[in-house]
DNA sequence: TCAAGTCCGACCATCCAAGTCGCAGATTAG
DNA sequence: CTAATCTGCGACTTGGATGGTCGGACTTGA
């Protein structure tokens, strides 16, 4: 099933925080752990690596912060779930290269309902923008 | 974050099949391990809520196994995570009995958005059936 | 220049779910 | 009655996620 941790939500409640930020202004690690209630250490983890993945801009030394790198409106939460909880393998029959053989088992013909739900949820997951909410 | 576990991954297949049983049949936990390459210690363990739940009648003894206490059509994908992942708290601010104080703190003006999220989730296991799956 | 404040990366500790093992209780086949 | 087979229940091990610590690099302001 689609795991959904809880560093998808720390970076939710930043991306938010940063989306309602005035234009050219930036929140540090510190500000937005300790407004929002985060973890102190992780919360710098979790924006490391919404940085890498292009969604935010850090800038670094005294006065510096995250600011966000995308229109809000642009960013659904799904993408958000990727990045900090990585990729969602949705089928894990598909491991190795014979998918031929795997969907002979028997097994493999009563999961792909699961599949149909984890559709479902990731739709919504799809659908849903950081604007949005 | 509304937490999705592998148990209920089980779960669903288990009760799927037993869903597709003719009047009457019944499964072992043994059976629907090797059929559906589920984990074959843990399997009557997710059986056992289930049971527990009033969702699955078991028999015990040779010749035993589950079958479905109720209608496919009226079981929720939701009421199986509820069962086997546990009450989802939407609101982890709630606990103890402050919620007035709780309110007026600045990080839970925020997170009323992932209750959002979390509901329409919810709205998408609480809709589906497991005869629907 | 210097000091303060920030991001960044690697490493370690802790916690919880996943999975395993073993034994007791219950029921049926022979 | 006996043996086989199943559920039921608890304790144990393990692996991944979570959270914490430390040192290094960079930028700003005095």
């Amino acid at each position: 099933m689609i795991r959904l941790s809880r560093k998808a939500d720390y970076g939710l409640v930043a991306l938010k925080a940063l989306g309602g930020l005035p234009e050219g202004d930036s929140l540090s690690a510190r500000e937005l752990a300790e407004r929002f209630h985060l973890p102190q250490d992780l919360t710098p983890k979790v924006m490391a690596k919404l940085v890498t993945a292009g969604m935010v801009e850090a800038s670094m030394g005294k006065m510096g912060g995250y600011r966000l790198a995308r229109d809000p409106a642009d960013i659904t939460v799904a993408e958000v779930v990727r990045i900090l909880d990585g990729e969602q393998h949705i089928a894990p029959c598909q491991q190795g290269d014979l998918m031929g053989e795997c969907s002979r088992l028997e097994g493999c013909e009563i999961k792909s309902p699961l599949d149909t739900l984890n559709a479902a949820v990731m739709n919504v997951l799809e659908t849903m923008t950081l604007a949005q909410l």
